[in-house]
DNA sequence: CAGTGGCCCTGAGCGC
DNA sequence: TGCGCTCAGGGCCACT
């Protein structure tokens, strides 16, 4: 499900109109990945900070100061060290976010799917996850505990500037992991799944079973190009819904429409004509053109 | 230590 | 219509 543009229109949609709300109560519904690791109760008082994404996580920072944290200035609004406590979200495979102002959320009635509310003084957020493979953590310090252990192993933001092609083929050097599984691993870069993986590696006209190990520099560069011009028109499209997805408004994205290989088996390569591929790496789809697609 | 596969969970779609 | 099987946007973890 939502890969990183998905994760940051999310972020995008309700981060403006939470932050600085109170937290009056938290509920919670069927467990999620991980327990919520605090007394839902200890949560009341708090205020909603500015919202920030690392990767494909959602850090909301919950203040116990009474006062709302000044909006980080940060690149992209980006998770840095430093916060304080807060709630590090994962919308695992099928998660949506829902932001709903209070007389909106008065008529919006909780469904079976839903799974984590939190009711502000500004709305009510709510995270619907009908396979729950998605996680909310309370952490006081995102750089200590399960939050740290899962940010540490997170490779670089697709858009961080220092990001090159060189780097990538470093991080990569004597792989022999399937490019394709390389990207989705995201131990070297992040963002990119299953759809945007297959994308990326079209745009860039690589083959995806070509061991990550081998890539050459100016083919390293222009994957990473690639990830890099896919996600930005996933973002534009808002995102991806081949079923569950939806914005903290409710609204689908329409990069589904834009996809030139992914979920296109047996059709037409859009640019050769010669017939879009599905094979399996990994337990994962991989959609490929074996014409335009080289090793 | 790199890489593979199981598993968490639910729902949709398909063949029979 | 119903049953059983496969597959789905992610990613942790045990095992080889």
């Amino acid at each position: 499900m939502p890969e990183l543009p998905e994760v940051e229109v999310t972020r995008q949609s309700f981060a403006q109109r939470i932050v600085g709300a109170q937290v009056q109560t938290v509920w919670l519904g069927a467990p999620l990945r991980w327990p919520l690791g605090c007394q839902p109760g200890s949560l009341a008082g708090t205020v909603v900070g500015q919202a920030q994404r690392r990767g494909k996580y959602i850090w909301l920072p919950l203040d116990h100061q009474r006062q709302a944290r000044a909006p980080a200035a940060l690149p992209g609004h980006v998770l840095q060290a430093g916060s304080a406590g807060g709630l590090l979200i994962h919308l695992g495979m099928s998660g949506s976010l829902r932001f709903m102002e209070l007389q909106q959320a008065a008529q919006q009635a909780r469904t079976g799917h839903d799974h984590f509310e939190l009711h502000t003084s500004r709305g009510l957020l709510r995270l619907r996850d009908p396979r729950r493979f998605g996680a909310v953590i309370w952490s006081d310090d995102p750089a200590q505990g399960l939050a740290a252990k899962l940010l540490a192993g997170l490779g670089r933001e697709p858009f961080d500037p220092e990001l090159n092609g060189a780097y990538l083929r470093q991080a990569w050097q004597g792989k022999r992991l399937a490019v394709k599984q390389a990207l989705l691993a995201g131990d070297a870069v992040v963002g990119a799944g299953n759809i945007y993986a297959c994308e990326a590696l079209f745009a860039a006209r690589i083959d995806p079973r070509l061991p990550a190990g081998r890539l050459s520099l100016p083919r390293a560069q222009a994957l990473l190009d690639a990830v890099q011009a896919t996600l930005r028109q996933a973002l534009a499209a808002g995102g991806t819904s081949l079923r569950d997805y939806r914005n903290a408004d409710g609204d689908p994205g329409g990069f589904q429409f834009l996809a030139q290989v992914y979920g296109r088996e047996g059709q037409p390569c859009l640019v050769c004509q010669s017939m879009v591929r599905r094979i399996v790496q990994g337990q994962r789809s991989t959609f490929y053109c074996a014409k335009c697609q080289r090793r």
